[in-house]
DNA sequence: GGTTGGCACTCACAGGGCGTGAGTGCCAGG
DNA sequence: CCTGGCACTCACGCCCTGTGAGTGCCAACC
């Protein structure tokens, strides 16, 4: 499939997609002929272009308009032709500095990554907050809040909090409550669901409002392993709906549903978390048809073995793939090394 | 203005608007008269048409094409002339079941709020979440990540929550971490930054960590306070969207660019958590040229004194109003309650 | 065999002209 | 004050046509 296309077969694709993706206009032979020099007629050009035609990487929409790519032209091209530059130094320096300014909140990263990703990319971006592969407890606080109302605030692992309003039978004063707090963690340090779910077993006749709270806890424990590819946020849908495919009301649509749910890209979202390279799908190599026409770029970050969560691009198939993967992966690298130092006190190496 | 209108103009200027507000096409003399049986001509409409008109109510594209209101008409019906119904009790009924099913999460009824409301009133919503009038300080919470990487949960009394890392000089070990956090939830609880700074510039020569700790937590305050009108949450971009007005692309960015920042609705928002009712601004009344097409219907939520947040709607001056505002109320009203459960354990009564 | 100029052919797109119909404005008469 | 009648006005949709960009193919050339 590589050597298959002689050197300037190669050539005029790329240059075809190329001038496609910045333009968004059909490429003509006359314009590859004039633009960039080349040292054969329109002619030949045509006939080249016919034999990709043939070869299934460009089309037509009718005769007489010029060559677009498909998504067979764009995977060839991500694959083997495109110049993998990175971002440069300049940009690079900016967005560090972006991060560096907000170094407190792991919202706020989620949150910037996003925005930066889509201006970057020129494109909507998604993001999901890095998350445990397993729940671990962290801890919990207990803080009375009225006299039967408690405020449960339980710290995972990850570093993701979850309040959460306990009522409970009689007035509980707040040392009770430390002192509560204070034994339940020392006993679930850093244990996993089952852990707890366990010694809650063993102890079954235990006080009634010890077993609420930690009842509570499991729940909220095992929702959240529920919710691993929940709580996609995305962002940059003006940055996206500045694409030229979006003038036509029925196409913003599209895109607006696309990224609201976050479907579309939750069926990615494993496989990007499993593999460690860039992924790219591009069009009709997603499974449903709402997707034919977009593609995405997405990538995991986080701790090997820790936690991990994903940073990607969507956007039309015309897509500007080598900026989008090399924003990305700077963006990962960057959330990579800012959890580093979260997590483990690492100091930054980016 | 109100004592002017003859009744028979009164109740074609109210005629004229909601039919132009469901149907979106400019209404005719000729409609008014077939569709609601009137006992007159629709020669005579047209004269109290122009009649109307010559008031300022409506306006005409061209000569010949229906009447449509303007923004003073839409101000007059919303203030005199439309019917104030409630949601209809089965709507409340779903409404209510709903926030039930999520009865644990702050984050979750704001969205929830959003979502409802975008559905029930077929246009955006915005929320903020519910602040304190002032951040008062409630507890916090020191955990040890990393040797010299520290956790800090910071509870205000409104039931919002900070998270921050620190770095720290030495190896701090978590039981020391606890007494530190449990000191200074003593010397802290209830008070105000004011209070919190005075103590701080009152023991100088204190502990350096215990300082840096008092620190991030003013800041935290601080940040706090000055965000209060920060976090507007929107929902029901689809929703709008559906509304007619959004056939053109240029309409959409426009909506897309208001809902995004919040802004268009900032302003009002002081104005709203001031007093007590509904408030709505039409088209023009808005400041900005901006939102010169669009209306808000916006209104306070929470505990008067404690902590208070806005929920509302946004949408093109062609707007459902009695609905919106019946909409905005009961949404209002239940994220009240939830709330003086959330506060006071009181329990609810809408 | 690859390359080229030439030429016919195709098709989207923009602009102009026109008919149509909805709806008003006005007037004269009841 | 109400009404029927009538002239007038526009937006809208339609068709039509000219235009230009670009291909496809062929015959000739190196």
């Amino acid at each position: 499939m590589n050597g298959e296309l002689s050197e300037r077969r190669r050539l005029i694709l790329k240059l075809v997609i190329q001038e496609y993706i910045d333009g968004s206009v059909p490429i003509s032979s006359e314009l590859l002929v004039r633009k960039y020099g080349l040292a054969v007629s329109s002619a030949t050009i045509r006939n080249e272009l016919a034999a990709l035609e043939e070869l299934g990487y460009l089309t037509h929409l009718h005769t007489s308009a010029g060559r677009v790519p498909t998504d067979a032209g764009y995977r060839f091209f991500v694959e083997n032709l495109m110049d993998r530059t990175a971002l440069t130094l300049t940009e690079q320096r900016m967005i560090r500095h972006q991060f560096h300014q907000v170094r407190t909140e792991l919202d706020q990263w989620i949150q910037l990554a996003g925005a930066v990703l889509a201006r970057t990319a020129q494109n909507a971006s998604v993001v999901t907050a890095p998350r445990a592969y397993q729940a671990r407890f962290k801890h919990l606080e207990l803080i009375s809040i009225h006299e039967t109302t408690v405020l449960l605030v339980l710290v995972l692992f990850d570093g993701t909090i979850r309040q959460q309003t306990i009522a409970c039978d009689g007035v509980r004063p707040q040392d009770e409550l430390s002192r509560l707090a204070a034994r339940l963690n020392d006993r679930w340090a850093d244990t996993t669901v089952e852990r707890i779910r366990d010694s809650v077993q063993e102890r079954e006749g235990s006080d009634a409002f010890e077993a609420h709270v930690a009842d509570v806890v499991i729940r909220s424990m095992e929702w959240f392993e529920d919710q691993l590819n929940g709580g996609i946020h995305s962002d940059g849908l003006m940055e996206v709906l500045s694409q030229p495919e979006f003038a036509k009301v029925a196409r913003i649509r599209q895109i607006v549903e696309i990224l609201q749910r976050g479907r579309g890209i939750g069926p990615l979202i494993p496989r990007a978390l499993a593999s460690d390279g860039v992924q790219v799908v591009i069009g009709g190599e997603h499974g449903h048809d709402d997707m034919r026409e977009y593609s995405v770029v997405l990538t995991r970050y986080g701790i090997d073995g820790e936690v991990a969560g994903i940073v990607g691009v969507i956007g039309p198939t015309r897509m500007a793939y080598p900026r989008a993967i090399s924003a990305v992966r700077y963006i990962a690298n960057v959330m990579s090394d800012l959890l580093g130092v979260f997590y483990n006190g690492e100091s930054t190496r980016y």
